[in-house]
RNA sequence: GCGCCCGUAGCUCAAUUGGAUAGAGCAUUGGACUACGAAUCCAAAGGUUGCAGGUUCGAGUCCUGCCGGGCGCGCCA
């Protein structure tokens, strides 16, 4: 990578004048604008201080050096206040080419993670109900990051946790129980808070096939068998449509299995030996507060009953200690940012790193109906499951527009654009660049450009202004991987990807890939398969798909 | 009231984590298919980065105070 290249002869040139500099920070950057060159640093303005000397004159000295290495730098310039302005000769950027055509799917999968272990849990949804859209932003994010984690060199395990147990669960079995009776004739009164959508009553009828005596068992029975049958049917529904989203987990991790293993008392009683709980009012407190919470957190109620809190303990506990992991990130919808000091607060109480945990809050996802905002409540019956969005929209569209916002962004989703396949859906315009590329293969192939050997191609004649932009974009991935990992922010793959194909699209309607000339042919051809793979990469680590034909 | 996130072009969002003249897409207007796919391309226009201070060579980005929006603030999950 040219940038970190830069970076180690700055370092090397600064140690050689004036001597090992420890903790100097700099930037090496690519300006906005281009009259200031492929690349600027900034090192001459931050040395200023420490030399006493002025920033030009240390800039120039340093660039004198760097004029040396033609073979990477076209030209080196010295600008007032101090910046040193770097234009990167072709030949680099055509080395990089050729790694891309060597390394093909693999090219930019450098070792970031270190084997490091991180586990990403997403979307656990309460199997009270089908996912929707906001559930699916959650469900996008968290695979694309697996992925593109997995690529740069982590131990990722996805998981999704299910919780199977305490008051949303029992008002679930009572839902379904109710509409049981309603649907045999009964009057009932449905209470506001329980679970109004219509697929209470499906399940209830399956219910009812499957224990016609219901009704007349007792009723704590009956409810339990609702609870249970409701919870299974909930949890196969949603793992069809995670699956059909292409959403795959490594674990389904059960909150009751943690009271079945007793990893909850076990967790308990070393916070009690830790002198960390205590009682009020009937119930037992963390005192959360000293490690920086609000306030300290009930773990048993006074009925006796835990809390959600007390699971997730417990099962953090379990992620860190006895799974060992090196890293855990949660993907969670951002009405659940109050919980997080909470949680840190927990694995401070064990010693374990607060920092290994990284919540990611994902902002709430609009939708857009004709003009209107649609809002979205389980509880009220009130959503647009993903499984409709997906037969509307289809999974690359969908899974493309959650991934084009940074996770700090709401999102809008307008579901008239999504569906367009023209011009104003942005998926289609890097699709169909990759498209593109195939189709010429195809045509080239058929002019009887079969097999070409890329070691024998003439490169130099790579020479036109487009071909050397896309030759500088092309050299950017690798960078782009980087900061997507290193900041969990597959948006940015998405951003690359659509300027990668703006800039194809505008060189593949200025010049000709097939020619007469046979050897300007072949390098760029080879420039075009070099986009190819970069876009399969790009939308692969989206778990987009990259068709040859459209 | 307290906490978190946000405020950038008419709309939806970027801005290399403090860099130089703040950029895209959509929408609008006008243009380009007898050569590899027009789901494409070219051009025009659009801004006091919510407001006011501060920090420094340099601020959309950091600090303080307001204004406006979203979300939280349970012995729910």
């Amino acid at each position: 990578m040219i940038k970190r290249k830069i970076r180690e002869l700055l370092k090397e040139t600064i140690k050689n004048f004036w001597g090992d500099i420890s903790s100097l920070v700099f930037e090496v950057e690519k300006p906005k604008n281009e009259i200031y060159g492929d690349y600027a640093t900034n090192i001459a303005l931050v040395l200023k201080n420490k030399l006493k000397l002025p920033p030009m004159e240390i800039a120039e000295k340093i660039a004198s050096k760097l004029r040396e290495k033609s073979f990477i730098f076209l030209k080196i310039e010295v600008v007032t206040p101090g910046f040193i302005n770097f234009w990167i000769s072709s030949n680099y950027y055509i080395e990089n080419l050729k790694k891309i055509l060597e390394f093909k799917e693999k090219y930019g999968s450098i070792n970031l993670g270190k084997e490091k272990k991180v586990l990403i849990e997403f979307v656990s949804a309460n199997p009270t109900g089908p996912l929707h859209i906001g559930h699916g932003r959650g469900a996008a994010y968290g695979d694309s990051l697996a992925r593109i984690l997995r690529f740069t060199g982590y131990k990722v395990v996805k998981e999704y946790y299910i919780n199977d147990k305490g008051t949303q669960m029992n008002i679930l079995g009572e839902s379904v129980y109710l509409r049981a009776k309603e649907l045999s004739g009964e009057k009932i009164q449905f209470p506001e808070d329980y679970y109004k959508g219509e697929y209470i009553y499906d399940i209830a009828k399956e219910v009812l096939a499957l224990y016609p005596d219901l009704l007349s068992m007792e009723k704590e029975k009956a409810i339990e068998i609702c609870k249970k049958l409701a919870t299974k049917i909930i949890l196969e529904d949603i793992k069809k449509d995670l699956e059909n989203f292409r959403v795959f987990y490594d674990n389904w991790y059960s909150e009751s299995s943690l009271y079945e293993d007793e990893k909850v008392e076990e967790v308990l009683e070393i916070l009690k030996e830790k002198n960390l709980i205590y009682e009020k009012e009937k119930a037992l407190w963390f005192k959360s507060t000293l490690f920086g919470d609000e306030k300290d957190r009930v773990v048993i109620r006074s009925n006796g009953e835990t809390t959600y809190f007390t699971s997730d303990i417990a099962y953090h506990y379990e992620k860190f200690i006895e799974r060992n992991f090196d890293i855990a990130i949660n993907v969670w919808g951002a009405d659940h940012h109050g919980y997080v000091n909470r949680l840190k607060a927990a694995l401070q109480a064990f010693e374990i790193d607060s920092q290994k945990l990284k919540v990611i809050l994902i902002q709430m996802v609009n939708l857009i109906e004709g003009g209107e905002r649609k809002s979205m409540s389980t509880r009220k019956g009130e959503f647009v499951e993903l499984k409709e969005l997906i037969n509307e929209v289809g999974v690359d569209a969908t899974r493309f527009i959650f991934l084009s916002r940074s996770a700090d962004s709401p999102l809008d989703f307008d579901i008239e654009l999504a569906k367009s396949k023209s011009q104003e859906n942005p998926v289609y315009y890097v699709q169909y660049a990759h498209a593109r590329i195939c189709s010429i293969f195809e045509k080239a192939k058929k002019n009887g450009l079969n097999q070409i050997s890329w070691e024998d191609v003439n490169w130099n004649k790579l020479k036109e202004k487009e071909e050397i932009e896309l030759l500088k974009k092309l050299e950017e991935f690798q960078e782009i991987i980087e900061s997507a990992a290193n900041s969990f922010a597959p948006y940015k793959i998405t951003y690359y990807l659509l300027e990668l194909a703006k800039q194809f699209h505008e060189y593949y309607s200025k010049h000709r890939v097939l020619t007469e000339d046979l050897s300007l042919t072949y390098a760029r051809l080879g420039l075009c398969l070099a986009c190819k793979i970069i876009f399969k990469i790009g939308l692969n680590l989206l778990g987009v798909s990259a068709p040859e034909k459209m």
